[in-house]
DNA sequence: CGTGCCAGGTGCCAT
DNA sequence: ATGGCACTTGGCACG
């Protein structure tokens, strides 16, 4: 990894056009060929950047440019595209070197995925009598999250976000629309469920006659308010307390069998990075757990509606 | 703006927990507060990162963290919420700091807002006989990209896009069904408009009822094959060759009134840049300007439709 | 390799 | 603040 920080003009030329005014920055060249362009400010994001894989060429300014004061020109190609970043440096004020070596990568916990395991295990949140049919059901235009039955033998489609935007119940209205035409599983019925379910999207979910379920991840995961250290994260479910609403003290299902990616995460269940970090974090504004929105369909979105 | 390279774990407890094992990565820390961890590859996101507002506090490691190697212990918080990037330092490789000054910023061209300015400018693209009533038109649910008016008086929602995707569909779709819920303007046409529309988006807007079109924003701004050396940026439309198909030739359309926000993104039309690069870029596939396809309604997506 | 979909998305602008 | 939406979105997993 190369760490340059100069005072540089920068375009980029692809899949649109960018540039950057002159001014001082610091660029960043990975071993993979990527540059990031970046402030000292705003996000994560750079200013400017080239993906990998790509070549780095330094070449002389052409003259026009040297006389503008370019001492250097960057020459940035993407390998498999015409994508090109032009890195015109004018002056430098620190450039070093280092080696990285190869990183062992990220662990994540707390993704939809881990929250999808979690739901199919414990499908009887959704209500007495449900079992499941299958994760990841697929179909010709993308897989459901979550197939399940309901106490009545109908089939339910379950969509599961982590925040419960607008764009999820279009996509649960998609696989809903498909699955209805199918005349041996038809009727369908939808459930949208996420940590947290944006109000525009509920009203859009209850005009079409989605359910909505709001996911409590720290309670199906078994920490409760009381003790919440970050201590258990096995996904075995302790005794709640009273906090845990309703009919949630609920065993992990085991009557029905997991699609195989069902690998714990962390390894041994132990809690990462407890190094003394992350104790008053937990202590969150916890959901309801199971939220039975009134359904009004048709609601049309305000507009006098056409009945 | 600081710049380390050390051997370092990183914990974030925030929307969800990450973690990164020991190893030598770059940390940068902006005035801002934030801090990116990065390795030597990947892309431009960081492994693990804090957003600004955020306030870095370096402590002496607890005593069980010093005993494993810590020598110090960067905590990063967030200003406004409990996320909280923990980052533990073991060994320091290089450390500086640079005054970089504030950015002038990015400025772009080619992004979607160009092309439905550009579109709106030359909106019998469309069809003969169409004409521009709105950009941006509001609606409860969001803006219509554009609203039009065909040969026939009718009234048509275009949703534009860069890249066509299925989500873009949806959208029009949402946008339609309100529209045609007023009596006063049903009914209201769609097209879908992109510079490359996906195969599946397709199929579902013709399903749905919606027209394609694939639009091409080199042409759109005038520039050709024969001569594509990104000299002609102005908005002006030359003499196309025979390259350019059909109704292909079109003038401005001016006596339709823009929106206020029609300003010129490089200054005087210049294209930006030009040191150099970025001669053989323009010269790409060129998509049909005009492409109307057959319509197949109710395609059930190969499912036997309940007709 | 395309297609769908998640992301700690981030950023911008609207009400 | 919340909502809708673009983004050089990037990245992954699966057909």
């Amino acid at each position: 990894m190369r760490l340059v920080i100069a005072r540089c003009s920068v375009d980029y030329i692809g899949r649109l056009r960018a540039h950057l005014p002159l001014a001082t920055r610091l660029l960043l060249v990975k071993a993979d060929g990527s540059v990031l362009v970046h402030s000292d400010g705003g996000s994560y994001k750079p200013l400017n950047w080239m993906s990998p894989p790509a070549t780095l060429r330094i070449i002389e300014p052409a003259p026009e440019d040297a006389e503008l004061g370019v001492m250097q020109t960057w020459n940035v190609q993407h390998a498999k595209s015409d994508d090109r970043l032009v890195i015109s440096i004018h002056e430098l004020m620190h450039e070093s070197s280092h080696d990285l070596g190869v990183d062992p990568g990220l662990v994540k916990d707390g993704v939809e995925a881990d929250l999808q395991r979690l739901l199919a295990e414990q499908i009887t949140l959704l209500g007495d009598g449900y079992s499941l049919i299958r994760r990841e059901y697929m179909t010709a235009i993308g897989p459901v999250d979550i197939l399940a039955r309901d106490g009545h033998g109908r089939t339910v489609a379950i969509e599961l976000k982590r925040r419960g935007d607008i764009d999820g119940v279009e996509q649960l209205t998609r696989y809903l629309e498909l699955l209805n035409r199918d005349p041996l599983m038809a009727p369908v019925k939808g459930v949208y469920a996420a940590q947290q379910i944006k109000p525009q999207a509920r009203v859009l979910a209850q005009d079409r006659g989605i359910d909505c379920l709001t996911l409590d991840y720290d309670a199906m995961r078994g920490v409760d308010d009381v003790d919440s250290r970050c201590a258990g994260s096995t996904t075995s479910i302790r005794a709640s307390s009273d906090v845990t609403p309703g009919r949630g003290t609920v065993v992990p299902v085991q009557r029905h069998i997991e699609s195989a990616d069902d690998r714990n995460r962390w390894g041994g269940g132990v809690c990462p990075g407890t190094t003394g970090a992350g104790q008053d974090h937990c202590r969150r504004r916890r959901p309801r757990l199971r939220e039975r929105p009134d359904y009004v369909r048709r609601s049309c979105w305000g507009i006098p509606a056409c009945v």
